[in-house]
DNA sequence: CTGAAAGCGCTTACAG
DNA sequence: CTGAAAGCGCTTACAG
């Protein structure tokens, strides 16, 4: 199969290749008649415009990025990216993914020195985060997912943890612990505060956040080991959820009996153990979708507006419940 | 920032573009001297080809393409996935991912017609699947994850059923049921024959295959409800084993005494339960990786061996044991 | 060994 | 409203 041009259209329907561009991409000035016919033979030859030979004259890319860092294995990115897609993929934008060996800096330089992309979108954004000031010196356009100096979407921390602490306080919780990602993460740092908010005004007799890092149930293992122990625990991720499901069996404490799990995230995983995870819903997919839908702005000239995004709401399922002493 | 191009390095070096292009491609005829001076101004400027205008003028699009299905949230394909990238990424070879609402195909074409991507990677091949025979009609090069009509790399589902099924029955299982994704699957094809297969050697007394759509937790509930019921599940996927391990929790059947639990993909996931889930271990980075080899070596021109991956070991844990009767 | 030129498939001022 | 032309940044025969 040979691929059609724009000058087979413009022999076929006998104008210049320039009226062939111009009607194809709804510009004005081809008569109406004109424009009809090119459409038909562009229709008839099966003509689809070639993405690369646009780019190069529209000096856009028609693609936007995304990096992750290699060990990225996080089964809440796929549904991301799904939103990613949802508002790119129609737009026939095409989506770059790179794994990249901790030098995630040299993508950018690199996509940028190669004109592969348009923008880019930015996950697990950090504190200090070294990748927002490259961006900004490259002149790359870039959304972040959580907040930053650059355009960003964020999720409601203050919402998702006054659900989550609110629960466990009807419920009659008094001592309730956290466990987040890393706390470099802006995500972590934020949810960390919403969450030490929260328990402070519902006068938590204690709340204390950890981090999984490096190891999740360790981690677990040891803020059960407190004296006296916390009834409840709120656990940032479904996998880290699932993994103190595990410890907790391990050690023989009853859940919900003995612990409250609550996961910050819901996800089809949640629904898998039993009892099956009360959790804090997010919907990712739409997430994702909003981040994709700031850049889009952001590349069509128009400065978004950062945008929090939520609330999410509460699935309680059947691990929590009030605490038995 | 302003990006130098070819033509800002043959003025700076005083010689021809055509000249700069075949001493930055490594092309013979350009004398020492003159290579090592171009050499020298290009890295000074800090060039780098343009992705687009390279693509334009050799037909090629220096990417390639991987399309999912909308529903995809499955943890082992990022593993895949960044095998993907570990041969491409080094390469500059760009990974364009997209999720397809059911009409896949679609995709391949609007790629195809856009010179979008030089090649594809496709998995989760069915045994009568349609993409397989468009991608031959658009002469897309492409490499399928499981055995196809195209060049394809797959996985060993013999020794990984007999691996799984002669750990079962060296426990003293007689009676075993294993629970895969779609029929439809040339994976789930060919690990079911082989499962069966491994039965007949060992001869078990029962060996029975169910399929896990649309609803994994009952499909296993029904499995236990048999009578006798069976001693040991094989799980095709970490998640799957997850699930049934949460079934037979609300049943009251304990794990590994009154049923074993064994997932026939490891992962992170697997570690997470109590007991932990003894797994049949398949890399599937190195996995996708070999896929990814074998499409560089059809874009570069060669005509690939269809590989057989693995053999994959076995990982004990805790939800294998005994049976107690 | 080196240069001038055409071409990849589009877009976009600029003239008619 | 329409056409001829230059240009995007490369590659690649083809002459010197």
């Amino acid at each position: 199969m040979r691929r059609p041009t724009i000058h087979d259209i413009a022999r076929r329907a006998g104008v210049a290749k320039s009226t062939v561009s111009f009607a194809l991409n709804g510009q004005p000035g081809v008569s109406e008649s004109t424009r009809r016919r090119i459409l038909g033979v562009a229709d008839e030859l099966g003509w689809r415009p070639s993405s690369v030979a646009r780019s190069l004259s529209s000096a856009q890319a028609g693609a936007v990025g995304l990096v992750l860092a290699c060990e990225t294995a996080d089964p809440a990115l796929m549904r991301l990216v799904a939103g990613f897609e949802s508002v790119f993929g129609p737009r026939e934008v095409g989506l770059l993914l790179q794994f990249a060996p901790r030098t995630e800096l040299a993508v950018y330089h690199s996509w940028w020195h190669q004109r592969r992309v348009d923008g880019v979108l930015v996950v697990d954004v950090r504190v200090s985060d070294p990748r927002i000031a490259l961006l900004g010196e490259l002149g790359l356009p870039a959304v972040t997912l959580g907040r930053s100096a650059l355009p960003s979407v964020s999720l409601d921390a203050e919402t998702a943890m006054r659900t989550a602490v609110g629960h466990l306080a009807r419920l009659g919780h008094r001592r309730i612990a956290r466990i987040g990602r890393s706390p470099e993460l802006v995500h972590t740092a934020e949810h960390t505060a919403a969450f030490l908010d929260a328990a402070r005004a519902m006068a938590m007799e204690s709340a204390v956040c950890v981090t999984a890092e490096p190891d999740a149930a360790e981690a677990v293992r040891r803020l059960l080991a407190a004296r006296p122990r916390p009834t409840a625990l709120v656990c940032d991720t479904d996998v880290m959820a699932l993994g103190a499901l595990g410890v907790a069996a391990q050690l023989g404490i009853r859940v919900p009996g003995e612990l409250s799990v609550l996961a910050g995230e819901d996800s089809p995983l949640c629904l898998l153990p039993h009892p099956a995870l009360t959790a804090v819903r997010v919907d990712l997919h739409s997430y994702g979708a909003a981040a994709a839908e700031t850049l889009r702005c952001l590349l069509a000239g128009d400065r978004p507006q950062d945008r929090t995004f939520g609330p999410p709401c509460l699935v309680e399922r059947g691990s929590t419940g009030p605490p038995v002493s």
